[in-house]
RNA sequence: GCCGGUAUAGCUCAGCUGGUAGAGCACCUGAUUUGUAAUCAGGCGGUCGUCGGUUCGAAUCCGACUGCCGGCUCCA
């Protein structure tokens, strides 16, 4: 535990205390620390709301105040127990009620290991430590918010009621957190996307269907451009598949119904469906069928990948094809439980930047690397820099998993090879590959510290069998293609939001979805203010004019409030001179210069994909 | 899906203990012709999320539903 997590641990202990103070049946359960503070599940027939904060805060300040110190021990299991039954574990003292979520922690903790017990004050918990010293060692503490968590996170236990804090050495340390997090208010996409127009979730369309505005289409169209270039320079063809196939397409990829409840439901045909109704088939009858494979129909595709893989199969292969690159931005849809919906990075309908592989064994090794510098060059176009890569392998204790072990074997160490040619940090974690093969993520953090998957890299020995895929080796005989998934962004729209949060809707210049305003500061210069547009709009650059009777004082205050870029301001003067006055919106007012030099210095820009400071 | 919170004009919000709605911005109209972050005046705009209940009377109290927010669970 780090010095700070000690703290805020040993502020949940304070938290407890101070709650049995208020109200001495409570029943705690755990309370560690988090990311961003720590937490405690407490179990109380009061429901704690935020305007019970004030009081709790008050007694737990009299006990940091009080410099109880925190005092280790060690007992035994039997000893541990019978405190429990007296209620005395995250207890006061002992109490009519056990402590009944502690006696189970009890029972989860191997023999042989040590049980100790941390008391400060009256206070008396089970813990395995470590603390302050004392409780003044909590420098600075707060409340934040309180929600439900399951016990042991398990659906079917009952539901605690998890009180959110957060402490740090000092009180300066606390303030600027929570700076911090008013900053990342700011930057929520949900709130500069609504601001700046860029998407729009309705509701009489469906929860997490994103409609992209005129102004974030323009984005997601520059991203895809992007993308697209890249693509051409690696290799790639592009291809389109459409939006829905049949079910059969599915149960031999093995998506349906295995996946059923995370997808929509299937599309069943009318003709069988006025059949079915004339034999009197009832709905749960129906869906047995269905899943039965019984009844044929179409499903929305979750997935893009065996579209593909039918492209692949429509030819025949010879290894002198291989490897085949087949790209799409694929639209899938996906049946997310509704709590999951969050704004643009959590969809029920979202476009993949997709691509998969197909590749002889001994191209998969380069195939790899060629994926990882792929999403490599994307985060950095986007100065995406703060992420880490997650290898996922397999459990080599389990055989959930398909494909030989021997491939196995290549396969992760191909990850683990390709990973270290990046120059990042990377992590491996044993039993997080999926089933059908080993797997590299990128997990990019935000402004608020949370972590995004966004792009993925993964293997897979599972599709090519399934489908039968195979091409003709250099021998004449047939032989199984290896399958690399890859999607750079993850998902445009969950790219996007992120985007939006990184950017804080700060777009760089070949993004912004209106580069340059020319601002007009009378009427007497429009007519110079549409020609520059004009001119502008002709070499490919999004220029408005903003031709209200405002003062040019309000045209730049909008203008910087909807994030142009660049203000370009002119009056007779510059007419008069062919010249454009600049504003950067970033920089601020930069003065007059010939109208070509500044045109062919956006261009420039918006080419290179600059990133504005 | 579960727990809690919440829903008032296009947006941000006010409306105390029940007496049929208000501000700023946006929008429209007019005046102003403006030089680097808000010119002035007037006007339009809401069956207070939906349905039901309590009441002489509901934006306000109660219930259900829906959306959203914070978590939990989940993310092939």
């Amino acid at each position: 535990m780090t010095e700070l997590e000690t703290i805020r641990h040993s502020c949940a202990h304070v938290l407890a205390n101070a709650i049995l103070r208020i109200w001495p049946e409570a029943q705690f359960a755990a309370g560690p620390p988090v990311d961003n503070g720590f937490y405690y599940d407490v179990d109380l027939g009061h429901r704690i709301s935020p305007e019970d904060f004030e009081k709790i805060e008050k007694e737990m300040a009299a006990i940091i105040a009080e410099a109880q110190p925190f005092q280790r021990e060690v007992i035994t299991r039997d000893e541990a127990l019978a405190m429990g039954e007296r209620g005395e574990l995250a207890g006061l003292s002992p109490r009519p009620q056990s402590s009944k979520f502690k006696l189970d922690i009890i029972t989860r903790i191997p023999t042989g290991e040590e049980i100790t017990l941390y008391r400060n004050g009256a206070f008396t918990d089970l813990c395995a430590g470590p603390h302050v010293a004392d409780t003044s060692g909590i420098g600075a503490f707060k409340l934040t918010h309180v929600a439900s968590a399951f016990y042991q996170g398990d659906e079917k236990n009952p539901q605690l009621q998890r009180i959110y804090g957060t402490a740090f050495a000092s009180a300066e340390e606390l303030e600027k957190h929570f700076a911090l997090l008013e900053e990342a208010r700011k930057r929520d996409h949900r709130k500069v996307g609504k601001e700046l127009g860029l998407f729009h979730i309705d509701d009489s369309v469906g929860q997490g269907l994103i409609l992209w505005t005129p102004k974030g289409a323009i984005m997601r169209q520059e991203m895809q451009n992007f993308i697209s270039r890249e693509l051409a320079k690696q290799g790639y063809s592009q291809v389109f598949t459409p939006h829905i196939g049949r079910l059969d397409l599915f149960r031999t990829s093995g998506h349906f119904p295995y996946y059923a409840e995370s997808q929509f439901p299937p599309l069943i045909e009318r003709d069988t469906m006025e059949k079915l109704a004339d034999e009197g088939c009832s709905c749960a009858d129906l869906g047995n069928r269905v899943s039965a494979g019984e009844i044929d129909g179409y499903l929305l595709k979750p997935m893009n990948c065996p579209m593909h893989v039918k492209i692949f199969a429509s030819q025949p292969r010879s290894y002198r094809d291989l490897p085949v690159r087949l790209a799409e931005f694929g639209t899938v849809y996906r049946w997310e439980q509704s709590g999951e919906l969050n704004g643009m990075t959590r969809v029920r309908g979202f476009t993949q930047d997709d691509a998969h592989l197909f590749v002889t064994e001994e191209q998969m090794a380069g195939e790899l690397k060629g994926c990882l510098d792929l999403v490599k060059t994307v985060l950095g176009t986007f100065r995406m820099t703060d992420y880490r890569v997650r290898i996922s392998l397999r459990d080599p204790s389990s055989d959930k998993y398909v494909g030989d072990p021997a491939n196995w074997d290549r396969a992760e160490q191909a990850c683990r090879d390709a990973a270290a040619t990046l120059g990042v940090p990377f992590t491996e974690e044993e039993g997080e590959a999926a089933f059908y093969g080993p797997k590299i993520d990128f997990v990019v953090k935000d402004v608020l510290g949370r972590e995004w998957q966004l792009g993925t890299v993964q293997v897979d020995f599972n599709l090519p069998v399934r489908f039968g895929l195979s091409y003709t080796g250099a021998d004449g005989k047939a032989h199984v293609p290896v399958m690399i998934h890859r999607a750079p962004f993850g998902s445009l729209e969950r790219f996007t939001g992120v985007l939006i949060e990184h950017f804080a809707g700060d777009f760089p210049v070949w993004l912004a979805p209106e580069q340059a305003r020319i601002l007009p500061v009378s009427e007497k210069v429009a007519d110079y203010a549409r020609s520059v547009v004009a001119e502008m709009t002709a070499r490919g650059i999004r220029a408005t004019a903003d031709l209200s009777p405002e003062k040019l004082g309000a045209k730049i205050r909008l203008a910087q409030v909807e994030k142009v870029p660049y203000m370009i301001v002119i009056g007779p003067k510059e007419e008069a001179a062919g010249q454009l006055s600049i504003r950067s919106r970033q920089r601020g007012d930069e003065g007059a210069v010939a109208k070509d030099e500044f045109i062919q210095r956006i261009e420039s820009e918006i080419r290179d994909r600059t990133l504005t400071v």
